[in-house]
DNA sequence: TTTCTGCTTTAGAGTTTATTGAAATGCCGA
DNA sequence: TCGGCATTTCAATAAACTCTAAAGCAGAAA
């Protein structure tokens, strides 16, 4: 019951491949918990990611010793975000899970998602914020340069905003070309100008 | 003691100001702590890019209400990301403290910072992973489109890297002439493509 | 040398977040 | 309507992470 995987729910595996997939999994858990996501969520993500046939709530759990209700909410989440999906099979009572196998489409997905959630709310408090302030006669020097560089982040994230929208429709592993393209002008344009395109502040 | 802020450590400063900064202060530690990265340290960040002058620990101790340790752990590690710079005063023994105030520096700094902490070990150990399997004539066809997702996943990091390679030098509010060209050939090529570059899946 | 000032380290307390286990609810066929 | 799965919810618990207080250093001044 402490095991941490490898319970072989599906015998149909080679066990190099088994440990394939649970290296796998625990990395992509780590990395997921180093950027403010729950490592759990990412495991099971990484699982259906991991294996070609949807899966059932009961192999997730022995599959990475979690609790019925951990898996639960988690599947839900990642239902949310979504990343997997739900899938039936006729005579079946069971609910299955199947994950995007595009990377690209999945890492678009999460840009997408923490965009909304995250971008777009902080822009609101930064514009807030800004609303704190008196008149700019009345500013002195430090303020109405805290006040510019409140201005700057907020346009940073509005440019941000634009080059996602410009560029998701490409990450997508039919579209490389384009995105290629465009590394390729950034390259030649870097390279025209010497290895830094300026010297460096002010 | 336990007032959050705002101990008027610096009374040439109006109350608006002062105001901006607490919330400034807030809602960066928030974001931060939302992508993984210590509250405090973000906090203390915030308050160095919000200032004009550099700061003493005794000034961020009191303004942000934290334990000298604290403020010091997490100067070191400020340091340590490159995101401020130890200051010294003739005549005066303390250490001040000043943050980088180009937000576009910063963003460049911190990508660059997580590539080499985070994406570059995802690489290695993806790759000692694709290690594990069978000679491809004894692998099973599941085994198969496992072994080729993760070998698109090493694409995509390495598409990733290259990507932020060429336009890390652009990032920095003199150079936004180009990003923006950059901005307006994808939203053309889109454009001219219709909606959607690409149906959907398959 | 001793004292004073400021920086650093660390064990444990405190806080936050994730996980479990059990109970509640929903669903479907007999 | 009941019985048997399957899913969902949630209070209690555990794990992870952060912060503090106190002690230790190191160097400057006296």
């Amino acid at each position: 019951m402490t095991q941490n995987s490898n319970l072989s729910a599906e015998p149909d595996k080679s066990l190099s491949h088994q440990r394939a997939v649970d290296q796998f999994v625990l990395l992509w858990g780590e990395m997921a918990s180093a950027w403010g996501i729950n490592k759990t969520m990412a495991q099971i993500h990484a699982l259906l990611y991991a294996e070609s046939q949807p899966l059932d709530t009961d192999t997730i759990m022995k599959q990475l010793s979690i609790s019925r209700g951990n898996a639960n909410m988690n599947l839900r989440n990642l239902i949310h975000w979504q990343l997997i999906q739900k899938v039936h099979f006729k005579g079946k009572r069971k609910d299955f899970y199947t994950a995007e196998q595009d990377v690209w489409n999945i890492v678009s997905i999460i840009v997408k998602e923490r965009h909304q959630r995250e971008i777009d709310p902080i822009k609101e408090s930064l514009t807030e914020t800004l609303q704190l302030f008196e008149r700019d006669s009345d500013m002195l020097p430090d303020e109405i340069a805290f006040k510019e560089r409140i201005e700057e982040f907020i346009e940073f994230l509005e440019m941000f905003e634009r080059f996602t929208e410009a560029l998701l429709p490409y990450i997508n592993k039919k579209n490389l070309t384009f995105l290629k393209h465009l590394v390729k002008i950034a390259e030649a344009h870097q390279s025209l100008k010497g290895k830094k395109p300026s010297p460096d502040n002010e």
